[in-house]
DNA sequence: TATGAATGAGGGTTCATTCAT
DNA sequence: TATGAATGAACCCTCATTCAT
């Protein structure tokens, strides 16, 4: 029966997932389990407490994103490119669900991801500075942030679909925004 | 007695922005009711269900909102300070919180502040359009979505003061993106 | 609404005290509001949580039992009389529901009561030293553990009349079991 | 590998007495089985419901207690020595499980046992009258019931070992206050 | 046969809302 | 009108029992 526990853990996985990014809230277990098809004791047997499958919710789709950095870094794309297609591929992993789940991941306890991100984004600056197109001083956490900003469903009633194209199309002007400014000449900085 | 009626109704208002913002979630009536120094009863007197709070809610920092961009455009700055002087205000008005109440306002019901914002949309256009200094396809809800969107605490765990400053020098990249694209020569549009 | 929440408060210790000894566990919370005529909302109102009923429900019948053995010594019967009388009475109020409240009482936290159950048992044996007709080692304790030992019920199905009747009675021998011991002459084994 | 299946089956009876004496409750199955080094499975394989497991407990505990009574009458000693001794062999036999166990053995389905325990019990009464140490009008329920009471712990926190000792001491006064009435001239009141 | 995963009924607790004072 | 007690639906979680391996 190690299979059928398996599945049914990555049911409840990608049920609970989905649940948080379509209502925008954390999801009832009873709703979780439900939707993944198994009894809410099965729930509870892989999830043993709250913080238990908010961790593994959260560990999944920082798993996902992170690994399809990893693929997009070793592609060898332009830094802006790279930048930019991490954040929309990390929106599409669904990594706005870190940013549903309270309380916030106390105890992270995943070292290993925390290395592979931290490795991910040394990589994607380097990138960054290495070919000029984006601010020079751009910082980690201005793609993180972004990532878990834009990821979350704006939450005022768009259909799934239209918040997803929205979250992107927002995305990319904050990734314009992001380019070495341009010569004064050219017009302006705006600023806050 | 009235006076009283109004302060403890605005009391509560203030209350409910403030821990929706704080939280990132929405909060418990008995803790709006206690924030707001009243009593449960007295919240209820106020605001009878459910609906009738979140719409006062929306409609004070809605109102809040509109209100400083009427007096942005009147002070005839440039389309594009206009609309990111627009955006910094919003989010400072808490606008965010329209982006935590659920369900979301499905009877908006407030017929003077949609023609109020949709004057103050169209006229932000028309600047930015005469000026030419953003992207001349810029739409209502490139505005009205980023407001909501950047307004929201990320809640991930990060202090007050630290959120709204990651919101705001988020919005400035956004508003950055948002201006006319160079010309090709100057290099590429990069897109999502 | 001090008084209806006073009777409230009253009823569910009542309640629970007549099920605990009833049924001879420690009932679920709706039975208990269903006792009482009250709704679980009240019953949570008033004991927030499992430990803080169970320490009232036990203050409730040591306080009981406690004034109940004042009188009787105030009353000035002998010794033995006096150390009977408050056993049975105790018995009768109920004092073996604190051999069924689990986790024991860890925070006792009722000094007023720990004081005046102190003296109780000091006037007890001291007049049972008086009047020289128990024991002269009788300690608090055989006192103490006696009135938990037989006022929890047998639990083997007895119906509740003819349970009380058997703990009286296996008191009464208990008691007169703590006698001073016969003359060897007599009789009498002693020992296990 | 029936001897392993037998095994299993006494582990499972070993550790729900010994649960049950230790915790003062009626275990959780998955402890009892744990206790016993068990799956749950197997334990529901030899004891497929509720009523079986419950009723295998009582029969052990009551076979030991017997056979250990049946011994003594075998010896030969006094009325009054072969009750003491019966009673504290009981409930060292773990006779107070019978106490904990709901709903009390609805169904007993022992005769077997029943023969013998009557049997005992007509010896016992025998020896009382023969030997007039104890009074005359002893019952046997006197005999059961006492050894279900004193044989339960007293939940009140104390270690299993003081709880034993509690047990012991308070039986000895029991049986003390069992023997035949002295004359007046020499006090004593009895009754409550 | 032994195992442990799956199930879901039921008990515990919270909280939005009503209502008596 | 202000208050906070009362209510019960809904959520959280445990555990007795079943069942697939």
């Amino acid at each position: 029966m190690r299979s059928d526990a398996r599945r049914n853990r990555e049911r409840v996985l990608a049920s609970a997932v989905g649940l948080i990014l379509e209502t925008g809230r954390e999801p009832a277990r009873d709703a979780i389990a439900e939707a993944a098809g198994v009894g809410i004791g099965t729930l509870y047997r892989h999830f043993p407490d709250r913080q238990s499958l908010l961790h593994a919710v959260a560990r999944h789709v920082l798993e996902g994103a992170i690994s399809a950095g990893e693929s997009i870094v070793d592609s060898d794309v332009g830094g802006e490119e790279a930048v930019r297609c991490y954040l929309h591929s990390a929106i599409d992993h669904g990594i706005g669900v870190v940013n549903m789940i309270h309380p916030l991941l106390d105890d992270p306890d995943w070292p290993d991801l925390q290395v592979r991100a931290e490795k991910l984004m040394r990589t994607l600056l380097e990138r960054v500075r290495r070919d000029g197109q984006l601010r020079s001083d751009l910082a980690a956490e201005d793609i993180v942030f972004a990532s878990v900003r834009f990821g979350r469903p704006l939450a005022i009633g768009l259909p799934e679909a239209r918040d997803r194209e929205v979250a992107h199309r927002q995305l990319d002007s904050y990734v314009d925004g992001l380019r070495a400014p341009r010569s004064t000449a050219e017009g302006g900085s705006g600023g806050g």
